[in-house]
DNA sequence: CTTCGAGTAGTCAAGTTTGATTAGTGGGGA
DNA sequence: TCCCCACTAATCAAACTTGACTACTCGAAG
């Protein structure tokens, strides 16, 4: 699952109708540079290829009003919204250790109903839970954890990592247990892209760590 | 930083000598199918190109001796040993939140002596400190945490990960500390890879979540 | 009035990843 | 003996990613 997608169908989604400058700005307001490939190149790419594959339909458009080549303005279509859902409810459910597939369905998960997210942060953690015993049994099958030296530390460290997101997850069920966050068909949203014309006030936002390769 | 390259320069520096197909059977020995993106098409061009670039040295080999077609065995060169520590050390180093690169590290961490291994892995962890502390402070800049909506969720996400991280990193320096496992200049390391014709006890070994896509 | 910088919008070549496919060898059963 | 299958070993086209580059407009400074 390419995180890329999703990230480009939910932008587009939200927007109704969006050019290519435009799902750039708001994956940058979003931070998603930061935390996924979300390169210029790679958006572009994602949209035209997604409007050859019909989940997107593609607007030629007269040159910009600002500047710059003419631009082309992108429509979900039914299919691209099939997908987008199919993409989220598994970024929300699989545990796959990339954590950035699940900062982007976080991101998008108030486009489902409560219920549905419960739902599914609840397989989730039993998707860890199933994984954790698996590589737990499947790592010592003799009995003896001491057998694989430092490599144990591998392990050690998947299951502390596989732990740990169970935990995570299990706090943010409590939190939307508890009311906190508008979802799907609960009324006003939040508001997550930006207008046309609005400012980024993160466009040179927080500095992360692989900035510095 | 690409992880195919570390797994592949250590996978041949432990053999001495390797032909691609052995590289790629460590590898899976290693699980690093299961964590990382060692696909046999990677392992094979992470060969070629770091022979391109004077890493490795290549050489032609007549027609292998258990079919197939013939094979090219590689050496790491002193250029390759370099950059095979630089890479090592990066990722022990540093945090960026993919966890493949750290798995690596882990796997190879033996090849550095055990005062070198506890730096950097104390490194890492001011690491993860400094990157938290970014973090929450600038995306609460005005001092409302709760502005954000659920997108705060994401920040919650990442702050937990990281404190998971670093408390999962100062473990792994007490029992290194603590004496354990054998380092580099410590006597006889544990073997990690497979001998010309030992079994691989783990070629379908653990299944993991990501093969279910 | 022209030059510079900032912003807008997208393209492109080079490199990387994917995983299906090719191709040779040896062994077991009909 | 012959065919099929499993294993060994590597290649390839298609897809994806990277980030530098092009090209155009507007406003302000010189």
């Amino acid at each position: 699952m390419s995180v890329i997608r999703l990230l480009v169908l939910g932008a587009v989604r939200q927007h109704g109708r969006a050019h290519g400058y435009q799902v750039r700005n708001d994956l940058e307001y979003w931070g998603a540079h930061e935390w996924s490939n979300a390169q210029p190149g790679s958006i572009y790419h994602a949209l035209k290829q997604m409007a050859k594959q019909g989940l997107l339909h593609a607007h030629e458009v007269a040159p910009s009003t600002a500047g710059g080549p003419p631009r082309t303005e992108y429509e979900i279509t039914d299919k691209g919204a099939e997908e987008y859902f199919r993409l989220l409810r598994e970024s929300l459910t699989a545990y796959d250790q990339k954590p950035d597939v699940l900062s982007a369905g976080l991101g998008f998960m108030v486009d489902l109903s409560r219920a549905e997210v419960l739902a599914l942060l609840r397989e989730r953690v039993t998707a860890i839970e199933t994984w954790r015993e698996t590589v737990t049994t499947s790592y010592t099958p003799g009995g003896d954890p001491g057998q694989f030296g430092h490599i144990g530390e591998l392990m050690n460290l998947w299951v502390h990592s596989a732990d740990s997101g169970a935990e995570w997850t299990r706090g943010l069920i409590d939190r939307i247990q508890g009311g906190a966050y508008v979802f799907a068909g609960e009324g006003e949203p939040f508001v997550g892209v930006l207008g046309e014309g609005e400012e980024n006030p993160y466009a040179t936002g927080v500095r992360h760590p692989r900035d510095d390769h």
